[in-house]
DNA sequence: AAAGAAAGCAACCGCTCCCGG
DNA sequence: TCCGGGAGCGGTTGCTTTCTT
């Protein structure tokens, strides 16, 4: 973006015909102008008709996070934050379901915030001390777990030498591991406290947590230095372990459906929420109805049905 | 006060999905 | 069923602003 705009040949006299960079707040009157009287259509008409040099998707993006009347700007809440961090830890990196629940901001902005400040405040929380549960802020300590997991899964999927292309989803690289109760490492979350059982965490988010189990030990409750460290026979081994507590098929284990797109991951919970006992697997979140009724039903998972079932749990919302 | 570093943020890019022809 | 175009999403870039030395 930004960059001066070079002209090189024929392929780039399409591209050359747009604008870059920058709106004026011109164009931003422009464009505001138009949809408030014309509404939302086909964004290249939309860029054509009000008269911009833009291309419809940058007219699109200048509108959805800049334009919108109903966006609030300003700094985000505590509340807010805690909204980001927990939801976050749930369904990884997808900013859009996020942003739906958080009225007024921008898929954009959350991850913004995330990349910018949230990830930072985590770094730091870690350099002091990995694993010291005692930290000021609760709720890094849950995120702590999150995003090593996921800066790591890179180099986890290498070293099972595994289908590159499974690592290029952030969508698949989801904090929580997926290994039951039992080998849940609950420490990493001191925040969640008997009303919010790590047995419903577990629970919950196996549904949706397949992907994660091509990262080999990512689960387990290993330490991170633990997890470098693993060589291929103990990763098969930890695989091993979790594929008997997941109930899945070697074959599935061993050859993973590509998680490289959010298709391929939400077909996958589909085709495995019949290898779950769900009661088993859901623990006291069975009481949180709708979730585990919809991993019954092989829906894809419905983020607005796990908020309201969470919406009972005080420290969130 | 100036320079460099860090943080914040707007916007682009590339990819996938979806839908209509 | 295939193909192309539009929309949407997440990752990334790089400019601007703020902070630190």
């Amino acid at each position: 973006m930004r960059k001066p705009e070079v002209v090189l040949g024929k392929e780039n006299v399409e591209k050359n015909k747009y604008r870059k960079g920058l709106w004026s707040p011109e164009e931003d009157e422009k464009l505001m102008r138009y949809m408030l009287n014309n509404g939302q259509g086909c964004w290249s008409d939309i860029a054509r008709n009000a008269g911009l040099q833009r291309c419809g998707k940058s007219c699109r993006l200048r509108w959805i996070n800049y334009l919108r009347p109903d966006l609030k700007r300003g700094a985000f809440s505590p509340q807010e934050e805690e909204l980001i961090v927990h939801l976050h830890s749930l369904i990884g990196n997808r900013w859009s379901q996020i942003a739906s629940r958080l009225p007024g901001r921008t898929d954009n902005e959350i991850k913004n915030f995330w990349n910018s400040t949230l990830k930072k405040r985590l770094k730091n929380n870690l350099s002091s001390s990995p694993y010291n549960h005692e930290s000021s802020d609760p709720r890094l300590d849950m995120m702590f777990g999150g995003i090593m997991a996921t800066q790591e899964h890179d180099i986890m999927s290498m070293n099972m030498s595994m289908d590159s292309s499974s690592t290029s989803s952030s969508s698949s690289q989801l904090p929580f591991s997926a290994t039951g109760h039992n080998s849940f490492d609950s420490s990493s979350m001191p925040f969640l406290d008997n009303n919010f059982e790590m047995a419903s965490v577990a629970g919950a988010t196996n549904g949706f947590l397949q992907a994660p189990l091509t990262d080999m030990g990512m689960g387990m409750g290993m330490r991170m230095e633990e997890r470098f460290s693993y060589g291929n026979l103990e990763a098969q081994r930890s695989m091993e372990l979790e594929r008997d507590v997941l109930c899945l098929p070697h074959e599935e284990m061993m050859n993973p459906p590509l998680m490289n797109n959010r298709s391929n991951f939400d077909q996958y919970l589909g085709t495995n929420e019949q290898n779950m006992n769900v009661e088993e697997m859901f623990g006291d979140m069975g009481s949180h109805g709708q979730l585990q009724e919809s991993l019954k039903m092989g829906n894809e998972w419905d983020l607005e049905s796990f908020m309201q079932d969470m919406s009972s749990f005080p420290h969130f919302l």
